[in-house]
RNA sequence: GGGCGAUUAGCUCAGUUGGUUAGAGCAUUUGCCUUACAAGCAAAGGGUCAUAGGUUCGAGUCCUAUAUCGCCCACCA
């Protein structure tokens, strides 16, 4: 017997492993239709957060309704090796040991990063099973993997060959403490405290002076022309004359550009081509010379003169502290800008000149964009709003840097000697050449996942099985990183959209709406939660509680409300099997079902359709609401409630196929308690609710039968109104006039027993009557005159019902324009009002 | 500056191609230990759907403008 209360703890404990043991996770079965997903892989950098709980709750929601539903569902599990995030992690622990990244060399350093890898891959999938989630782990992939390399090795290639990878100087965000480069998206700006230091560069020959306006004093060293707006008055006549660098004495260009823009700061722009990006275009229209003056550290290099050696910081101190002295520092205004930081790292960002790879996007991103125009071929996004999302980054997009100055990850298959390049996927036959020393991006390993992890570039069963998937589920926030990529590679590569579908889903927020991060402290760990309240409460919260898309606020009441719920189940669960205990399969029979049988399988019919109608576009959290109400309102408070007054064999026959097919339904969202209950019904189809068949739609129609029943219950809750409002106890007497096959509904419903029935002429009472079509019923009880106030303020609110109807049925337009229908709808509702009005009159 | 959203009950949110008198959970009020469940049951109150126009027989839903808030991208010498 079933404890009265729900424990997830017992009910969650080894059935994971139990369902892994037996194969169910698996997929493979030929016969059926394919189904699959890629896991979007998580970084082996830490634990999984409620993002990754929530994204894949939903892919394992969409996996088991698939497999329950007859499909052959694959559900691809991996993980990224994430470049900088990682390396930037190991280097981390290793100083912590006293060891630098360096001293340890290459080799070393990548065997620090495979012990971390395989450390944080087992919590991983710990956190994964602990989670429920259905993943054939024999398919489990890593993007360093051999099939992986392979494809990366070959995409690299085959762009270089079609001259779409190019290596070229560029300025690019450096990250002076990972030493590497990085893609803009890697690029987080913060509004951070600064100044616009107004400096003197004197015009050569005279005793003028321009007033340039810097926030970045020490990338003067690096300046090699000032620029003002060939239009602008005040300026105009100085272009082609020099002016001096100060503290360098040395003569620089004044040029024309339109970069300079009049209207901001004073008009004149110092020029560093090697130290930001728009000066750097400006550099090359005017065949300036680029001088680096930082090393990869950041800190200032030989060109920086007397500051060698100093770090930015120093360096901006020392140097305003001299030209201060020098009264070549006009004035400091306090400003606060924003400022390019690291993602991983959190340092500022160098805007730097570099020999670097890129991958020209414009030839890629026009692809997507043509086909995203056809709709039988385009990666369908729900909501669709997303696809602009996507759609307006190929039409921006800029080239991708994609090399990183890093030892953790797939180094790049280009080798030099002398001038000399050679790219390919083996190394060069011949002495001499020394591969680039440099790794790939994270993300171009991440782009080849839907197809990479199913065997591409060979023609594998898998991949031609499998792929394209079925849907990608990932975060709004991943969108530029990785779903774009994705869409550009797969079609580049595959001649195929990666996914059909691509579910995108919002972010998990605190109670207050923040984001949830390290430096708030506001993180919730969802193996916290699950301890607490079970992983089924966990997933039902996260799936039902925003519409798609919507960013959903973690809030510990819901959670509860999720658990309270699923304790409900529990005791219906509970009653059910409680009634059924002996019940047999030849007890099981579907004749002679009453009114209440026929109401809730009508009912479970309707079910049935919206829940697979909205399983089907993704609409969990209507799922969620109608398995919700569905089993609370109509399962528990009433069909129970009748049934206690029952309990035929036809009717427990129906509250077992009810309960059977609610647990199936809500098995994808709660894969625990489902199956917990599902083994101890007295009749199952199979040793697990996991490979049982999701509930189809029975062929009958009891549609009368619940529109009688549910008469009857507008009646039930009236009257039970009637006797709340007027503290009629259950003492109180009753007489009533109803049909004898209904009668037991009303008896049992309004707890009437046969001590309550007045005998007596009822003179000396108080009375409350309510009247349908139905029932008659009126209750004798202390005191002297009846009261009416109900029924009056009934009949008023029919009447000016009736009177808005009418009108509106005297619509010519109305009548005319609106659907069949509707305007029949209204016809009956207001025949029924008359009829109803007439009844409470007479 | 470019793009994308949001604004509905005290709170958190639904509201599917326009179609009765706009829903749910939580919270609130009242009454109940009724033999599955008091983490429960029964009943109830609570919204001029941000604002102003427009289209329509009919607008929370479509269009235009405004306000406020949020996110992404770019720029910030």
């Amino acid at each position: 017997m079933l404890d009265t209360k729900y424990n997830h703890l017992e009910v969650e404990k080894g059935k994971y492993e139990d369902w892994k043991e037996k194969g169910y996770f698996e997929s493979g079965d030929l016969s059926k239709k394919p189904y699959c997903i890629v896991i979007p892989p998580p970084n082996v950098t830490g634990k999984l957060h409620l993002g990754h709980a929530w994204d894949t709750t939903l892919q394992d929601i969409l996996i088991r309704y698939k497999r329950m539903d007859g499909y052959d569902a694959l559900w691809v599990p991996g993980m990224d090796h994430a470049a900088i995030a990682t390396e930037a992690k190991v280097v981390q622990k290793l100083r912590q040991n006293g060891v630098d990244k360096y001293e340890l060399g290459r080799d070393g350093f990548l065997d620090a990063c495979w012990d971390w890898t395989h450390e944080y891959a087992k919590n991983i999938r710990e956190q994964w099973a602990k989670l429920g989630l259905s993943l054939d782990y024999r398919k489990e992939a890593f993007t360093l993997d051999e099939n992986l390399t392979r494809a990366v090795k070959k995409v690299f290639v085959d762009l270089y060959n079609e001259g779409l990878i190019y290596r070229g100087e560029r300025i690019i965000n450096w990250d002076p403490v990972a030493k590497t480069a990085l893609s803009n998206e890697e690029v987080i700006y913060k509004d951070d405290e600064g100044a616009f230091y107004h400096l003197k560069y004197f015009i050569e020959g005279t005793d003028e002076y321009l007033d340039v306006a810097t926030t970045r004093p020490e990338t003067l060293f690096g300046d090699t022309a000032v620029a003002v707006n060939p239009d602008d008055e005040r300026y105009k006549h100085l272009i082609g004359k020099k002016a001096i660098l100060p503290v360098v004495n040395k003569a620089i260009p004044i040029v024309g550009d339109e970069h300079a823009d009049p209207t901001f700061g004073t008009g004149v722009v110092k020029i560093t081509p090697a130290h930001d990006p728009n000066d750097f275009e400006v550099g090359n229209r005017h065949n300036l010379e680029r001088i680096v003056v930082m090393n990869e550290d950041a800190t200032m290099n030989a060109n920086a003169l007397k500051y060698e050696g100093m770090t930015r910081e120093e360096c901006r101190e020392a140097l305003l502290k001299d030209l201060e002295e020098a009264g070549l520092l006009i004035s400091v205004e306090k400003m606060v800008h924003s400022v390019g930081h690291s993602e991983r790292t959190d340092a500022v960002v160098e805007p730097y000149l570099s020999k670097q790879w890129f991958v020209k996007m414009r030839p890629l991103a026009d692809r997507v964009l043509e086909n995203q125009k056809n709709k039988k071929t385009k990666v369908n996004f729900v909501p669709p709003h997303y696809e602009k999302t996507m759609n307006h980054w190929m039409e921006i997009t800029y080239d991708w840097c994609i090399s990183r100055q890093l030892w953790w990850g797939h180094r790049i298959p280009a080798w030099y000697k002398g001038d000399e390049v050679y790219v390919g996927v083996d190394a060069p036959s011949g002495d001499g050449w020394v591969q680039d020393n440099d790794v790939l991006d994270t993300w171009f390993s991440s782009a080849l996942w839907p197809f990479a992890t199913l065997g591409w570039p060979n023609e594998t069963d898998d991949y031609k099985r499998y792929y394209p998937n079925s849907v990608l589920v990932t975060g709004y926030d991943i969108i530029p990183f990785w779903v774009n990529r994705m869409t550009f590679q797969g079609l580049k590569f595959t001649d195929s959209r990666p996914f059909k579908d691509c579910l995108i889903h919002g972010l998990i927020r605190d109670k207050e709406g923040r984001k949830m991060s390290k430096s708030l402290g506001n993180g919730v760990d969802p193996m916290d939660v699950i301890d607490e309240y079970g992983c089924d409460a966990l997933r039902f919260f996260l799936t039902t509680n925003s519409a798609p898309g919507a960013d959903l606020r973690y809030d510990e009441e819901k959670v509860k409300s999720s658990w309270n719920f699923l304790n409900k189940l529990w005791n219906a669960s509970r009653f059910v099997l409680m009634n059924l205990e002996d019940f047999k399969e030849e007890d099981y029979t579907l004749d002679n079902l009453s009114l209440a049988d026929k109401w809730i399988l009508n009912r479970l019919n309707n079910v049935i359709k919206e829940v697979r109608k909205n399983m089907d576009t993704y609409d969990f959290h209507n799922v969620g609401n109608t398995l919700y109400a569905f089993i609370w309102n109509d399962f528990c408070d009433w069909y129970i409630e009748l049934s206690k007054s029952d309990m035929s064999k036809t009717n427990k026959s129906v509250l077992l196929l009810v309960l059977t097919d609610i647990m199936k339904m809500l098995h994808p969202f709660t894969p625990y308690i489902t199956e917990e209950i599902y083994q101890m019904l007295p009749i199952k189809e199979q040793p697990s609710i996991m490979i049982s068949s999701y509930p189809s739609i029975r062929d009958f129609d009891y549609q009368k039968e619940e529109d009688k029943l549910n008469k009857i219950l507008e009646d039930i809750i009236a009257i039970r109104n009637l006797k709340a409002t007027n503290n009629i106890t259950k003492q109180a007497k009753v007489k009533y006039v109803t049909d004898a096959s209904i009668e037991n509904i009303y008896r049992s419903q309004l707890k009437i027993k046969d001590e309550n029935i007045l005998t007596d002429s009822g003179d000396n009472y108080l009375t409350s009557n309510y009247k349908s079509k139905n029932i008659d019923i009126t209750y004798y009880y202390e005191g002297t005159k009846e009261d009416d106030s109900k029924k009056d303020d009934e009949i008023k609110k029919l009447e000016e019902s009736i009177a808005r109807r009418e009108k509106l049925l005297s619509n010519e337009n109305y009548v005319s324009k609106a659907p069949a229908q509707i305007v029949d709808a209204d016809r009956k509702k207001l025949a029924e009002e008359k009829e109803r009005l007439a009844l409470l009159k007479g």
